[in-house]
DNA sequence: CTGTTAGCGCCTTCAT
DNA sequence: ATGAAGGCGCTAACAG
């Protein structure tokens, strides 16, 4: 492999003159910078980047850490994440967690040893006593804030979008709302159910702890236990917390026999491609999720290359109800 | 930012033997060890690895290219190759490439420049002309093979796949049976006409060019062109290339009131959660996903660690047909 | 078992 | 506009 050292004798000028080629500065003669090009071209050379981003201390390399990409949701926050990269020169590593708070630290890890750049946390589930020491400005949470990790993020107000589903619901007529959310210590289905409160309250219904299901994303959990829930047919409609859930939810009303949107109506989150696809299609919450990858890369890489000092920046973007058949 | 330098010294030690500990090396008293572990911890020394891969002349990073990962198959593929490789101490860069040959020759360049220690592309599409002056060493075709890169590989047999659920529709009693597939030149889909023909003529039909629909993976595509289709009736079943052709062609088939699977039958391909979802529940075939980039991974690294000569592999891991309600 | 030392390939002052 | 030279942090001979 052929080194600046190589293309310098070959073109007959010196290794610093090489590198000014290599990169574009502009106190190189035309004369001279063809002389070079010359050499590149005739020896292969290509720029070792180990021993560039070495030199530079600089990997231009992102982590994205989620907590799987087997989910249309996650997929597009990463392709925001990805281009927004791309443009700026940067690319990413991939972090899967399958929402293992070590797996998320192990790799965070790598901001210190320069291995990346920086990391976006995209939803995965992350501890407290993982996080100490971090460099929070390298460090963007994008679709969920953990608060106690001190960083900018960006993502929708999911109290405010459960809020609206529910209160659409409402507004349907509907009054005896099952609202179906994952575990609550995690910070967005803590917020929805706030949500799923505030706007049964404010329409002069009565809140039930009991009338909130907490089950896993997918379908299979909450259709068991929709299936057996003794008394459903006191219920005229369920919000739950993805579109998985809702499919579970309208796969057990039918099973009992109930009409959908008349009888029970179903709502989900996200709007992945399933929710359009399915019959009923479903009514659901469109999270921006190209637009919270882009933005959240932005913000990254703005602060990875700006001098000074960056303020922790919170990012809330906008959400849409899309009206389908279930609902 | 401490280095191997004030460890030594706050240690009492060369460098050398910093440089021991953290690489585990056998010969370092375990009194000396211990002195270099104290003074790491308390100067809360990270080893910078920007360094070391360049000393080393190695990134321990794994380029992966995919069309796309917002799609459930591709998913399954990045995680076996991102367990794998993590397993083994790399990490993965990714790239998808909406099929753009340009994205994944520009990151195929990666190679050489060190960035990355090799490459696996997934389905990616990738063009003869890009692929001049690549080191086919270090990079391996998982899902597709385009022979004119003369990688390893890991993939199923495709024409045997869809032989196999063109032959179980046939058992099945079915007589006029379309075809649904992507652009032939795609290898693998040429391969699966060629499956689909040799059903057809195996069994005594007759193979006819017409049969043969051309269209995108989508869903939408395909049920357009067959609700327009004026003698859908004609026919009997459909053998599609994908899951969501599958959901299309179903759509289609509802739509002009025919009853699946008796008046019509449809299969898709890849075994995508839709597919177990959708109702009427799609008939597919399963590849194995997690294996073929599990495996694609375990040869890369394999490869590039091996000090010898490694032959490339051909690697076809077996398919599953999945009988289910719409065939 | 431990220390000394020479780079890895590149970029970047500092001269000229 | 160009060249000479130092050094980024680490590892790996080699010597002892």
């Amino acid at each position: 492999m052929p080194t600046v050292k190589d293309v310098a004798k070959r073109a007959g000028v010196s290794v610093a003159t090489v590198s000014r080629v290599l990169n574009n500065s502009e106190k190189v003669s035309e004369q001279t910078r063809q002389k070079v090009l010359k050499a590149i071209e005739e020896l292969g050379f290509k720029p070792n980047l180990l021993a560039r981003n070495f030199r530079k201390d600089k990997s231009n390399l992102i982590l994205v850490i989620l907590p799987t990409i087997a989910n249309a949701y996650f997929a597009r926050v990463v392709k925001g994440i990805e281009d927004t990269a791309r443009k700026n020169g940067y690319g990413i590593l991939l972090c899967t967690t399958q929402n293992s708070p070590e797996i998320a630290a192990e790799y965070l890890k790598l901001i210190g040893k320069k291995q990346v750049d920086g990391a976006i946390i995209a939803s995965a589930k992350i501890e407290i006593d993982f996080c100490k020491g971090l460099d929070t400005r390298r460090i963007i949470q994008a679709c969920e804030f953990y608060s106690f990790l001190d960083t900018s993020c960006v993502k929708i107000d999911h109290k405010k979008a459960f809020y609206d589903v529910v209160d659409y619901l409402i507004k349907k007529g509907k009054k005896n709302i099952l609202c179906a959310i994952g575990n609550e210590d995690i910070p967005s289905e803590f917020e929805r159910k706030e949500g799923y409160r505030k706007a049964i309250e404010e329409n002069g219904l009565q809140f039930k702890e009991e009338n909130v299901i907490r089950c896993s994303y997918g379908w299979t959990e909450l259709y068991e236990k929709l299936k057996n829930f003794c008394c459903l047919k006191k219920y005229d409609a369920i919000a739950c917390s993805s579109d998985l859930m809702a499919v579970g939810a309208i796969k057990a009303a039918k099973a009992l026999g109930l009409k959908i949107p008349d009888e029970f109506s179903v709502t989900g989150f996200d709007n992945i491609m399933i929710s359009r696809l399915y019959e009923p299609s479903i009514t659901t919450i469109a999270q921006p999720m190209y637009s919270i990858g882009e933005k959240a890369a932005q913000i990254l890489i703005d602060t990875l290359e700006s001098p000074g000092v960056f303020e922790k920046q919170k990012i809330i973007l906008p959400h849409e109800l899309k009206t389908r058949e279930s609902a």
